[in-house]
DNA sequence: CCCCAGGTCGTCA
DNA sequence: TGACGACATGGG
């Protein structure tokens, strides 16, 4: 299947950082994405798209990616906003944030406290493999992340025993509290984004930072903005800034609804030229 | 052996 | 509130 693009980059947006479901074979990412695999590569404005599971795909192939969204408007509204981060903007063409699944997100992210990409990822395949369905593309077995269900009966020790170190408490609570109800996911949608920090960060496991990554990433909900060391190195660099309230503050009144998207920028730009 | 990684929690002032 | 150490694990 072939999909029509503007305004995006692949390899970009998808090695970002931010999603960790995927690996590159033979100039195809293989995503594997709520119930299925996705195999697909970009060919200058178009993406070749092929799947172990035909239905719904483009639609599912463009929520994912965003395509959807207008970039190229927003990327003028915020170069209006900030014409000094315009090496920035430029360096970010095509980059666009993934809509990622609302549980895996919750999860990962806990995962991702004080840990590195390349772990996260590791972590995040093993709860995969041990407890996620098994799916078969192209004479290759691949594994979906598990749901909640799938994780009713798993232990702290379980989760230890995968390298989640001492995040696996918080994992294993949050695990109990999808299930019962205790969080409800699919309540944060329509919340007001500082009604679902609160919602979100009054478990034990998440934190401002994790809670933005989750509120940016799995809701779209861009007034949400995670800083991290990368952005702080920006932020003292280029504005003098090195208070994290401070930077906060600064980001907001500068950025305000596309805040998320800025961050994002200049934390894919400061990564990348660092390598 | 050191420091750091898409931090958060508990404690103490 | 604000500062500070602890926390598991892997990599440089």
């Amino acid at each position: 299947m072939r999909i029509e693009v503007l305004d995006f980059d692949l390899k970009s947006s998808i090695t970002s950082g931010e999603f960790f479901r995927y690996e590159f074979d033979d100039g195809y990412y293989i995503i594997i994405l709520n119930d299925r695999v996705i195999k697909v590569k970009q060919d200058n404005n178009y993406l070749i798209v092929e799947s172990n599971n035909l239905n719904n795909l483009k639609e599912i192939v463009i929520d994912f990616f965003s395509l959807n969204v207008d970039y190229k408007s927003i990327n003028d509204s915020i170069l209006i906003m900030d014409n000094e981060i315009k090496d920035i903007i430029d360096n970010s063409y095509g980059f666009r944030i993934q809509k990622m699944p609302k549980f895996e997100t919750l999860i990962s992210y806990m995962i991702s406290i004080n840990n590195s990409v390349s772990n996260i990822k590791k972590c995040v395949d093993k709860l995969s493999i041990n407890y996620g369905k098994c799916i078969m593309f192209e004479n290759k077995n691949y594994y979906l992340f598990p749901t909640p269900k799938e994780l009713k009966d798993v232990t702290e020790s379980d989760l230890r025993d995968l390298k989640l170190g001492f995040r696996a408490k918080y994992v294993k609570e949050m695990i109990d509290k999808v299930n019962n109800g205790v969080l409800d996911l699919n309540l944060i949608d329509d919340m007001s984004t500082s009604d679902a920090f609160n919602y979100l960060m009054e478990h034990k496991g998440i934190g401002l930072k994790v809670a933005s990554c989750i509120l940016l990433f799995a809701y779209q909900k861009y007034d949400s903005y995670p800083i991290d060391v990368w952005v702080k190195r920006i932020m003292k660099e280029r504005y003098y800034i090195e208070d994290t309230n401070k930077i906060k503050d600064f980001i907001n009144e500068r950025y305000g609804k596309y805040s998320g998207i800025v961050i994002q920028y200049m934390f894919n730009y400061k990564r990348n030229i660092s390598k």
